[in-house]
RNA sequence: UGACCUAUGGUGUAAUGGUAACACUCCGGUUUUUGGUACCGUCAUUCUAGGUUCGAGUCCUAGUGGGUCAACCA
């Protein structure tokens, strides 16, 4: 594979050869339960899973439930689903709020040390204290609180003896820090709220970043690996393990994954499906991980995406087309092969008699032991409307009067004439065949350029075929404009109602199978298939080198 | 009038002071009973200017561009 090293992987393999923590390595995934996971948390967890996987450690699923005004224990459920879908097994099933209490005694060492105050300012009156970026800020008058005074206040703050927003316990680090998160931070607030797991047992609870840190420092983890917008923080990260004295994990931050047509913003993605964009959270569209689980990507192509993307410390946005080419890749090898008609046509074989002809179509041409299946050819069959041409160029391989082509996995077959309407439209193409020209036992010596594919209409059974479009017209949506539904592609979904598919494929179909239809892509069985009526989502094409060829003209 | 992060083909990632490499895209070609797959080929004066060095993408200095930081969110 690739021996290089990522920085992550430099620093993990300096810490391990200099036997920092008896080389062993743990990590963890810290999701807050207020949300679906997406392609961006996708990449997150194939970094901490993956290099703990790599090193021979292991990752812990730690959720950051501090904030009980926005948490739900409905995500913790779908957060850990996909998370095994990706396939990675974490060590241990954590939760901040498991630390609540260990969380306040550090708070009081805090206080006792005289490195936190408890604050009467009101929230405008702290904001007026920070001062700007380009500007110190200026110390509370409570700063100075004795330390008496500061531990009676946080217990009666803890016993819900005040409401919600009148007092806040502070560090006391240094209000003229040039790093804004260093001028005295909130580490609790109050807040008379039910928490999804502790219920009412609390009315204070810490903040983000007196909760992270310390809470990796419980568990141990060795490297607690982040996003960018998180190098601010680490300063005070390192400060409160400094002087809490307690074990010293490490945080590093490396760059976040943007992907073109992508968006992962929560509060973007929940307007997509309240404005009814999209069917939900689920939709193939979606750049959610269940979105992409229902559209068919398969959880590999995900994670080696994730990795051929790399890990660095610089802002990057990876092209589309390198997930699809991941995509296509993985199912190449692992999808089942078959024919389904998309728009028909209906085609006679004028010199094939009565009766049927029985088959053998190969499941993988990569994969031999996949095996065969039959398939029944007679006189009255479906193709490809695109698959034929009244008046074809000459680099044009398909039907076309006069011309040869080869029916896949059947005969060679040659257009004698076709019916039209009286708008020109085409509603029956005839052929004859060449009965020494079947697949496998070609003795015609007859050659065709083109292959097309097939449907026996005897046995064709119809099916739902949805075929998506990019959520958005801009690479990068809602750059430019004011307002990023402006880029929102209103025509990404294009439903086909009366594809033909034959009965002995529909007899293989389940909820979630992917196929390669040939010559058109890669498909997956939706959740909304009924009986009766299979549903297909295109997860994605197959390159169209045709397609190319006609848009140079 | 600040601090921090960052700068290598179209995109992303390597090269750890010694011939700028790999993947995807693009373009061209070979093979092909999927216009798929596979295979081959083309595509870069490493942001700028100085400096250190026999030698700099890499180290130093200054500039420039991009990003982040002023939630009782995480």
């Amino acid at each position: 594979m690739n021996d290089s090293l990522n920085f992550i992987e430099q620093i993990i393999e300096e810490d391990i050869a200099n036997g920092k923590h008896e080389g062993r390595v743990l990590t963890r995934f810290p999701p807050e339960p207020n949300g679906y996971l997406h392609i961006g948390h996708a990449k997150a967890i194939c970094v901490s899973f993956g290099l703990a996987e790599k090193y021979n450690g292991a990752t812990n699923l730690r959720f950051d439930d501090t904030n009980p005004t926005t948490e739900d224990t409905e995500y913790v459920e779908s957060i850990k689903k996909d998370i095994s879908w990706l396939g990675f097994t974490w060590k241990e099933e954590l939760y901040a709020s498991d630390y609540f209490e260990k969380l306040y005694q550090f708070a009081v060492t805090l206080i006792k040390k005289g490195l936190a105050y408890v604050d009467d300012s009101t929230p405008e009156e702290i904001a007026a204290q920070k001062g700007t970026p380009t500007e110190p800020g200026k110390d509370s008058p409570y700063k100075s609180r004795p330390i008496d005074e500061n531990l009676d206040l946080f217990e009666r703050m803890r016993n819900g003896e005040f409401p919600d927003g009148s007092r806040v316990l502070r560090a006391n680090v240094d209000m003229s820090s040039p790093n804004m998160l260093m001028r005295d931070p909130i580490i609790y607030r109050i807040k008379h709220e039910h928490h999804h797991r502790t219920g009412d047992q609390w009315c204070i609870y810490p903040m983000y970043d007196f909760a992270h840190g310390q809470s990796d420092s419980i568990e141990e983890i060795t490297h607690s690996l982040c996003s960018l917008e998180f190098i601010h923080h680490r300063p005070l990260y390192d400060w409160f393990i400094e002087k809490l004295e307690i074990f010293p994990s490490k945080q590093t931050e490396f760059a976040r994954m943007n992907v073109e047509y992508m968006i992962t913003s929560k509060r973007k993605l929940l307007k997509l499906v309240q404005d009814g964009i999209v069917t939900g959270w689920d939709d193939p569209r979606m750049p959610t991980i269940s979105g992409m689980r229902r559209r068919g990507y398969p959880p590999m192509a995900i994670r080696i995406f994730c990795d051929k993307a790399g890990v660095a410390k610089r802002e990057n946005t990876i092209e589309i087309n390198l997930l699809e080419a991941c995509v296509r890749d993985e199912l190449n090898k692992t999808a089942e092969r078959t024919m389904v008609v998309l728009d028909p046509v209906p085609l006679t074989i004028t010199n094939f008699l009565d009766g049927f002809e029985k088959l053998s179509m190969e499941l993988n041409p990569e994969d031999p032991a996949s095996g065969h299946r039959e398939i029944l050819f007679s006189n009255e069959i479906f193709i490809e409307r695109e698959d034929f041409m009244k008046d074809a160029p000459s680099n044009y391989f398909r039907m076309k009067p006069g011309g040869l082509v080869r029916l896949k996995h059947a005969f060679i077959v040659e257009c004698t004439g076709f019916d039209e309407d009286e708008n020109g439209v085409v509603t029956r193409i005839y052929a004859t065949y060449f009965p020494d020209s079947r697949s496998g036992s070609d003795t015609s010596g007859l050659k065709a350029k083109g292959t097309i594919h097939w449907v026996n209409a005897a046995d064709a059974k119809e099916a739902e075929v949805r075929i998506y479009d990019r959520l958005f017209t801009h690479p990068s949506p809602g750059e430019g404009v004011e307002d990023f539904m402006e880029h929102v592609n209103r025509d990404s979904l294009t439903e086909i109602k009366g594809a033909k598919i034959d009965s002995g494929m529909e007899a293989t179909t389940s909820v979630g199978k992917q196929y390669q239809f040939l010559r058109h892509g890669y498909f997956a069985v939706d959740q909304d298939s009924k009986p009766g009526l299979v549903v297909f989502n295109k997860t994605v094409g197959l390159k169209d080198s045709w397609a190319k060829e006609k848009g140079k003209q």
